[in-house]
DNA sequence: TAAATTTTCAATCATTAGATAAGTTATTAA
DNA sequence: TTAATAACTTATCTAATGATTGAAAATTTA
């Protein structure tokens, strides 16, 4: 019984067995392909569970396969990991503004790559974008109907904005989101800030939270990420 | 919209899992818990439209958890439905002596899930927003039915918008409305007014009720709520 | 270690709520 | 029906609260 089909795209043969083999092992079914072209063919006719999706390719590149992919109805629920180089920040943060899941940079071990599949599965099976559900993690209840937020039976009184944001990264813990991703989910599009505002309200976000804060974090060149 | 706020009780991850996918699907807002102690203080706090229960838990059992409930005036009136196993026929019974309002029995199908969801909710909808039910809460008595407002003993006139908005914040204290959702409720969908209209009848209400009128506060930024 | 990025902090700016008055609409009494 | 009264809504001003910015310090990364 396969665990999920996953479809993996690069121009390079060598990455391309390294994702087959690793995956394979773990009972995924893995369909490799080189080219963007190919890539959306595939995704659109087979629905895969993943898509692992090199950034970097001759013809139709990444970023557009993942740009088309997610501006169609039928594919945009397919999850993207995009592979990148290292350094190219300009890329992830572009890939995660287009919808890509999560990122891997190269090179990459079997464990980072099987151990970002697994959790992007995970998430993606229950994931609910529900204003008004309660949100438990860790030692915090986040009850938006009551507009509170407890950790172990002590409540913290936080701004809207504040709470929203809090909200918005614990609804998807483990997932990274850039600054222009937050202010857009909490203020609404194209809301005219400078980036350093989410930085403060991370940093009001913390401190209240006290020794729960640790779970907001930062990655560094990317943006911010609520501990899975 | 969620269509109504339903807690799940199961220590089972697969049965949660199942719950809240079929349900979610349907546009309801579900929250997951693992056992009977976080099952009780959600529902306490939160007031859930309906409590899906499974009566074998580790620690506090869904037996216990269901008296608990509804031997608190505060919470007697979320409906409770069962999960049990097969030929528990006398905990079925226990239960609904208990005061539970439905059972199923598992495994059990999406379909039966939804069915009884909707019929439990059908029965129950109004009997929780009952306008005409009595509110006792710190010093005040709120009667609908004589449309009339007492604080220790002493009997405050309100007008009619000002007895609704009071009558419809007391009936969830705890939680945050927004003024928008308080216009809503009180003259109906869609009322052309300034959403700065409710101020001025929270003023009038704070002022007549007078030094309980700390008990309506403010949430900046969000709305108004009455104090728990 | 240098460069880039994030954190901190204080000053400024913007939004929200409270108080009060004035203008509208609805209700009641003559 | 009209006049008087009450209820409701809007407007304006002020105070309080929260959001944003920019610059310096700290941290992280290459």
């Amino acid at each position: 019984m396969p665990k999920g089909n996953i479809l993996t795209v690069d121009d390079e043969e060598d990455i391309l067995e390294l994702v087959r083999y690793n995956l394979s092992k773990e009972g995924y079914s893995v369909t490799c392909v080189t080219s963007g072209e190919e890539a959306l063919s595939i995704a659109r006719s087979n629905l895969p569970d993943l898509l692992i999706l090199d950034l970097m390719l001759p013809g139709v590149d990444g970023i557009d396969v993942c740009r088309i992919l997610k501006n169609d109805q039928k594919t945009e629920a397919i999850p993207i990991i995009m592979l990148t180089a290292k350094g190219e920040e300009s890329d992830i943060i572009t890939g995660l503004e287009m919808g890509a899941d999560d990122y891997i940079t190269k090179p990459f071990s079997p464990r980072i790559l099987l151990a970002r599949v697994k959790a992007v599965l995970r998430r993606k099976r229950n994931e609910f974008q529900d204003k008004s559900r309660i949100i438990k993690i860790h030692d915090l209840l986040i009850n938006p109907g009551r507009h509170e937020v407890s950790v172990k039976d002590r409540h913290i009184d936080f701004t809207r904005t504040e709470f929203r944001i809090l909200q918005f990264l614990a609804q998807r813990p483990g997932w990274v989101f850039t600054r222009y991703q937050i202010v857009d989910d909490v203020q609404g599009e194209d809301y005219p800030v400078t980036e350093r505002s989410v930085d403060v309200h991370i940093v009001a976000l913390r401190k209240k939270l006290g020794s729960s804060g640790k779970y907001i974090e930062t990655v560094h060149g990317v943006g911010y990420r609520f501990k899975e």
